[in-house]
DNA sequence: TTGTACGCGTTATCAT
DNA sequence: ATGATAACGCGTACAA
């Protein structure tokens, strides 16, 4: 006899239909909500289920039907706001579909082969589509073969290439936030980066460029960086020693709370001598001092469409065309006129 | 013949077998890494593996080992700061001990069913650890003949019952931040609470006014919160209607940022008319306005112990003693003597 | 050191 | 509407 045969263990498939005087494959379609059962069968299966305690075992599922119903996320291990609201986007719409998920984390500022490791461990674990919470434009190329077998969706990805693209346009975003300042009068607009590591960051400063250029404006060097606020505050103190500074696109909510205290040490008051716009409408930007005015990213929504994007690939639906997801400016009351307007 | 054997399968085991000119069994030995294999066999092995692109089918191994390595975590679906912090310490721990995670979502203030419903599709999955972050007073009937069979960890349970505590010393949180404030010689400290579905709301309500009386203060009534900034908002607004107040416990720091916007709106300095020590230590927390005195719970610190906990109690470990991690009182610029002192 | 023969719990296929 | 049987990919026990 080659292995001893357990005996305390779960109630399995065929113990329900012994208990219900069925066979195996009627309790199958019970549990699996098949048509061509009679009623009164079924009753007597899900007698038997309750009074056993059967529960499905999802591997022997997985490993007969070659399906796992598993969605896997690759995520950065940042404490940064987005991650969370985006997760809560992605696991409302897996589980209303029965899909599972699996996280998998990365360091920040990991390499590319972090990424990929990341992407097998997902894969072993049966992961049938992947959502990629991550900068990813380094990842084009290593990232290509895997998201051929498995449907792949960026989030943090632009246009075109791998994957669907399901990210708030972040280009639109800068300009929003440029031109809002220069409407108000400023004659040019400082720029506090985010970390260089995401896309985004490296996306809203060329289009912050470009707003600049498109106005006549020789854009300012960029004061670089790295989402924190901390940084956000040597950031500060670095245009607090700048004269001819009236108006500041900072990257972030927690970077421009970083600004803001900065000027205010300095002597320069929010918003009557630097005005301040930022990004993401976290829910602290209404308590900062003075409120932020910010760009609104719907995070939830972005992480609804690309889990649904997703599910669609994995279940081979007609993709549905891409619904853009807007951000929007939030006026409050860390920018007004410049003092000479 | 009753099915039709797949073409495009992935390669499995035994294909690695046949191309490296060994058993099945072989195969397996290397790659579960066991002893006993001639070098020059595992590289053979690992040649075809490479060339195949074989990788290891989680629900085959799942179904002839009985072993999954999934650990599910049960999280409510908040923007608090906290979740995100716990999972990193918690992804750490399991990666690095071969575990993988899986979440289940459940809806803030949901019933204890949503709970059980969670904690039933981890189960499915063959979660062989669960960790509840979430609050569970109320769930302690319910989830009791699920956490025998599954190790559980409770991450909002303060002493005994089931599972191991791993959380912060919640009451001391609260004696902390009320003693700081007696301390500095107010005569009464105000508290603002948490949403009291979450146990650690209850428990610092309890400490505080228990650190109240045995200085032989009345407490004064509770101002009640639900976490968010606008909840403390108007809990300023309350505050500030009270000519007495001079020092104030918040449950939170997120709720501290609404606290002192109100306060400062109804022409209450901080700290000056009024101290605030609040409870998270969140990145923003020093940058506000003043920047808060806080005390801070080591969130990722936690997550790990957590993890641990669960995998000790899978492989059957020794439960090692418990550690208890200490919150830290971290003072800053929003607390000082009240005036008259 | 390596190979053979089950068995894990479920679904797919075909037969009744 | 229901049942019988093979197959999914791997680990375990034992033999060689």
């Amino acid at each position: 006899m080659p292995r001893t045969i357990q005996e305390n263990r779960q109630p399995s498939q065929l113990d329900v239909a012994r208990a219900a005087g069925v066979s195996a494959q009627t309790v199958s379609r019970v549990m699996s909500g098949q048509p061509n059962v009679r009623p009164a069968t079924v009753r007597r299966v899900l007698a038997a289920v309750d009074e056993l305690g059967y529960r499905v075992h999802a591997a022997a599922v997985s490993l007969a039907s070659g399906r796992t119903r598993v969605l896997g996320v690759i995520a950065v291990s940042t404490a940064r706001y987005s991650s969370g609201a985006l997760s809560v986007g992605i696991e409302t719409i897996a589980a209303a579909e029965g899909y599972t998920v699996t996280t998998a984390l990365v360091a920040d500022h990991a390499s590319p082969d972090a990424f990929l490791d990341a992407f097998d461990r997902l894969e072993r674990q049966g992961a049938e589509g992947v959502i990629l919470l991550a900068p990813v434009t380094f990842l084009d190329n290593a990232i290509g073969a895997r998201a051929e077998r498995t449907p792949t969706v960026l989030m943090h990805r632009l246009t075109g290439g791998i994957g669907t693209d399901t990210v708030v346009d972040q280009a639109a975003i800068a300009r929003m936030a440029t031109e809002h300042l220069l409407s108000l009068g400023h004659r040019t607009v400082w720029h506090v980066s985010g970390d260089d590591y995401w896309v985004e960051s490296r996306v809203r400063r060329q289009a912050w460029e470009q707003v600049l250029t498109e106005h006549g404006i020789t854009p300012p060097p960029v004061i670089p960086a790295d989402w924190t606020p901390e940084s956000g505050y040597r950031a500060g103190r670095t245009i607090a020693a700048i004269p001819g500074a009236t108006a500041v696109f900072v990257s972030s909510d927690e970077m421009a709370f970083g600004v803001i205290r900065a000027l205010h040490e300095s002597g320069r008051a929010v918003p009557e001598d630097v005005s301040i716009v930022s990004v993401d409408d976290i829910a602290l930007a209404a308590y900062a001092a003075p409120a932020l005015t910010t760009v609104r990213q719907p995070f939830e929504a972005v992480g609804k469409a690309a889990a649904t994007a997703v599910i669609d690939m994995v279940e081979h639906r007609e993709p549905r065309p891409f619904e853009a997801i807007h951000p929007e400016l939030i006026v409050r009351a860390s920018t007004a006129p410049p003092r000479s307007a």
